[in-house]
DNA sequence: TCTATTTAGGACAAAAAAGTCTTTTATTAT
DNA sequence: ATAATAAAAGACTTTTTTGTCCTAAATAGA
């Protein structure tokens, strides 16, 4: 549905707003184990959220990523898709026509029409506070294996 | 939202149904140029397709691709998806996480509930009858330019 | 039978996405 | 100041997807 870039990016990003919500910086090393992605490229997909202020970064002893709980409310799915894969995905026609339109629609369209708008609503409805207390309430959970995530208080 | 691949796929098996219902075999060049694919890659989608029976295929002059018009109502959207990308699209996980499922569910899997639903139930709706009817009666359109796409009918 | 046409099949190339590694810069604590 | 820690940045590699090209096999018609 989205590139692996944002599975992660979104991965992380919630896992980050948890602990944000915990009053915790969580580090690069810490967020790839977790959340279970490569180091090395979680760094690149970090780096973009970053630059797109979605997160805050801080180097050096101590540092590591947060997320400002007061923007939490207004940082959603669509955000992170639009700073990680640009525009093009859920906007653009289903059989990749660039002259698809409501007036010269191409054959799967209309059909496509309630997928894309359940699609669209969905990304802007889900936002990283509610994402971030699912975590909290054990509601939802975001590891491969099931082994617990959760990271000791205040002792990154 | 799919492969380029099924795009290609999809748009080729709706042309060659509407030819076919018309009584004629179109060939690749045509097909290819008509939904304006790579001629070189859209043989290998074709020749997948074929291979999995939902085209008919003739070599030699005055040959080329067709589709049994008692198959077109049977022949959906899923089937092609699956005949190209194989099963996973649009089954699995929205951010990718091997375990994700009701009792153990995402951040986001509720919030894709939805629209995992919808797709569902469209790709299985869309049929290749429906579809070629659609470019039949001139609703639906499957040219990036908007030249005229109509093949004289007898006359491939 | 011969030739032209058209799909089948495989090897190969290019582009994009995913992933690795190494060096630099900022920050903290000693 | 110095050492240790952690993100920033960029070069590089691998894998996957997309796309090209060439030869073989089948078929139709003269």
């Amino acid at each position: 549905m989205v590139s692996r870039r944002c599975e992660y990016g979104i991965r992380a990003s919630i896992l980050i707003a948890r602990e944000s919500l915990k009053g915790n910086r969580i580090n690069l090393r810490l967020i790839s184990d977790k959340i279970g992605s490569p180091l090395g490229y979680t760094t690149k997909i970090l780096q973009s959220l970053s630059n797109e202020g979605i997160l805050l970064s801080r180097r050096g002893p101590k540092g590591g990523f947060e997320i400002a709980p007061e923007a939490m409310e207004t940082i959603n799915f669509h955000g992170i898709i639009m700073a990680l894969d640009g525009g093009q995905i859920y906007s653009s026609c289903g059989l990749g026509l660039s002259e698809c339109s409501e007036d010269h629609p191409c054959p799967i369209h209309e059909h496509f029409n309630l997928v894309r708008a359940d699609l669209n609503a969905m990304v802007k409805k889900a936002n990283l506070l509610q994402l971030a207390h699912g975590l909290i309430n054990g509601k939802t959970f975001l590891n491969t294996s099931k082994k617990n995530t959760l990271i000791k208080d205040k002792k990154v």
